[in-house]
RNA sequence: GUGCUUAUAGCUCAGCAGGAUAGAGCAGUCGCCCCCUAAGCGACCGAUGGUGGUUCGAGUCCGCCUAGGCACACCA
């Protein structure tokens, strides 16, 4: 698609000699469209030329008065204060977006990330712990990252990075040792194991020896004891299943659930290079890598005094492994905050174990805490807000709306699941990543305004309106003039940055962008729809509008589809 | 205590790596179904924590203050 920016920002290259690229980031679209469609601002060039803005825009203006009579792209510029102001084609906009969506079944999709391998590491929930809604973000951020990723053609892998190893491990070993009797885990089984956790992890507080037996029952684990090895095997096989049960609902899916456990045999070389490098150093018993001279004061610990491993060292194993195994360019960890410093640390010893290309591509995406209106959720105190009574609350909530709006609608449960779960999805997903969220009951069923209800509801009009219609139009035969007006041209602007909008989308690793853009466009198709008829006499105008319709409700079903939503076809 | 982070309307959030009059949603008040779905549209009401600085220009950058959150080695 033609990129009127840049065409811009070249044509003020040739009468200036500021560089192209540089120039680009200058160019800005003012909020007020009658500003025109991007804008210069010639304030930063006033000292270098000794002139006022305004002064420079005017000259500015008529040295390029020239080209952009002869550029097709541009129709006017005009001078605004210290603003020149460009004005594009209206007429090739139009025909430049139409063509794209009749071109392309996936509207936006692009071959930019062609060659490159991202990783994206999500969800990485806790083996025997349950789900709750404190491990939404990991899920959905790292689900939409993986989908716009590949979607914009890096080849992507996703990764769910199972919590189903260390001392923890070694503490349920040890309660099913004390209480296996007391406990039947063929029902219920992530209740029944979090269960013994809390139960275990009480007694170890108050006994220390307890506490040195789960340490010993971990290293065990780790020497291969078949009894610790089985009875880990059987923890973690149940919480798969619950587990996936989620996934399937969220439809979230993984190309990997290599966990901790898996690199369980690859921490010898951690310590080796580590070693080699004479980097490693011992404290206490335990081997660190001091991390001072980078301006980190807390060293990162690898090796603890009993000689087992620890949390860092599997991760530095892990990325040793997925350097070799993926040579990937981007390593993203979607891993709350509170994790900032181990992240600067792993980081930091990793420069000493693979390639600066590697090092350089590890970033983590930081997310916000989830709380709830009363405080921390914790697991040990119960009062966490369980994954299922969240998707059923919403369920629920949206199958009450359908029957209070829609009495008559066919398959109402399979269009309850997708609101409600749409609803948690874009709920999850709207707010910026680093932004701490506050878990609210009222907000979670609230199908009004800004919400992914809203969402779906304008697909379904545009389905809606398509469907009464009966056809398509073809792009060749709409005449461009009948979509000047003012909504028309919101609409089609916002779909000619989607594109741009997903690679923002990826430059911050923020998917909210995503979803404030679907806001955006609803919105503006919402307007249009309440002002204009669309069904209409004027068989021309008619098919204009309904070939714009069309494309609002393909580029809202894409753009739902990368969040990881589900568009009803009615509701 | 040290480090990181957040602070925008009554509430929940936007604000494009400094740019034109700070935008939405919810809540509140009012108007709109003869008409393609009112889970909608339109209108009103209402805001940059405090302070000093950098700049032609600061919600955005820097200093200090205040308030919240997180972390600070043998848990993950």
């Amino acid at each position: 698609m033609k990129n009127f920016k840049q065409d811009i920002a070249s044509q003020i290259y040739e009468v200036t000699n500021i560089n192209e690229k540089e120039l680009e980031t200058y160019i800005e679209t003012p909020k007020d469209t009658k500003n025109g469609d991007y804008s210069f601002p010639c304030f930063r060039l006033a000292k270098e030329l000794k002139k006022a803005p305004p002064a420079i825009a005017n000259e500015l203006k008529e040295k390029l008065e020239n080209k952009i009579e002869k550029n097709e792209n541009i129709e006017k510029v005009k001078v605004s204060g210290g603003y020149l102001n460009f004005f594009i084609n209206k007429n090739i906009l139009i025909k430049e977006v139409l063509t794209e969506i009749s071109n392309e079944k996936e509207y936006g999709k692009s071959e930019i990330g062609k060659g490159k391998n991202i990783i994206v590491e999500y969800s990485s929930p806790n083996i025997a712990k349950p789900f709750h809604i404190g491990h939404l973000r990991t899920t959905l951020i790292g689900n939409s990252l993986y989908k716009i990723y590949k979607y914009l053609g890096y080849n992507t892998i996703g990764i769910n990075h199972l919590g189903d190893y260390g001392t923890q491990f070694g503490k349920m070993i040890e309660a099913y040792k004390m209480w296996e009797n007391e406990y039947n885990l063929e029902e219920d089984p992530i209740n029944k194991m979090m269960d013994m956790y809390v139960r275990i992890n009480n007694l170890c507080k108050q006994d220390e020896e307890v506490l040195e037996r789960c340490r010993q029952n971990f290293k065990l684990l780790e020497d291969g004891d078949k009894y610790c090895v089985d009875l880990w095997n059987k923890f973690k096989d149940l919480s798969m299943i619950e587990f996936n049960k989620i996934y399937d609902i969220l439809n979230v899916k993984f190309d990997s659930y290599n966990g901790e456990a898996f690199y369980a045999d690859k921490i010898d070389d951690v310590i080796k290079v580590l070693e080699e490098k004479g980097k490693l150093q011992e404290s206490d018993g335990a081997k660190i890598v001091d991390l001072e001279d980078v301006g980190i004061s807390t060293p990162c610990l690898v090796q603890k005094a009993n000689g087992s491993s620890i949390y860092a060292t599997r991760d530095l194993a892990a990325i040793m492994y997925r350097a070799k195994t993926y040579n990937f360019d981007k390593c993203l960890y979607v891993v709350a905050y509170e994790q900032n410093l181990h992240f600067k640390q792993i980081f930091a010893v990793a420069k000493y174990l693979v390639d600066e290309k590697y090092a350089k591509g590890l970033k983590h995406v930081s997310y916000g805490m989830v709380s709830l209106p009363t405080g921390r959720m914790s697991t040990r105190l119960g009062n966490v807000v369980k994954i299922e009574d969240l998707i059923n609350g919403t369920i629920e909530k949206a199958e009450e709306i359908i029957t209070e709006k829609n009495a008559q609608l066919k398959n109402k449960e399979e269009v309850a699941k997708k609101v409600g779960i749409g609803a948690i999805i874009f709920n999850t997903l709207s707010t910026a990543t680093i932004k701490d969220q506050i878990f609210d009951w009222d907000t979670a069923l609230n199908f009004q305004g800004e919400t992914g209800a809203y969402i779906q509801y304008t697909y379904v009009r545009t389905k809606s309106v398509l469907e009464k219609v009966g056809y398509i139009p073809k792009f060749e035969d709409i005449k461009v003039e009948n979509l000047l007006d003012e909504h028309s041209l919101e609409i089609l602007k916002l779909i000619y940055n989607f594109k741009d909008t997903l690679i923002q989308v990826t430059d911050k690793n923020e998917p909210s962008i995503l979803s404030k853009y679907l806001i955006e466009l609803a919105k503006a198709y919402s307007s249009f729809y309440n002002e204009n008829k669309i069904i209409t006499e004027d068989k021309q105008l008619q098919d204009a509008r309904v070939y714009l319709t069309y494309a609002v409700g393909l580029v809202l079903k894409q753009g739902a589809e990368l969040l990881g939503m589900e568009m009803p076809e009615k509701m």
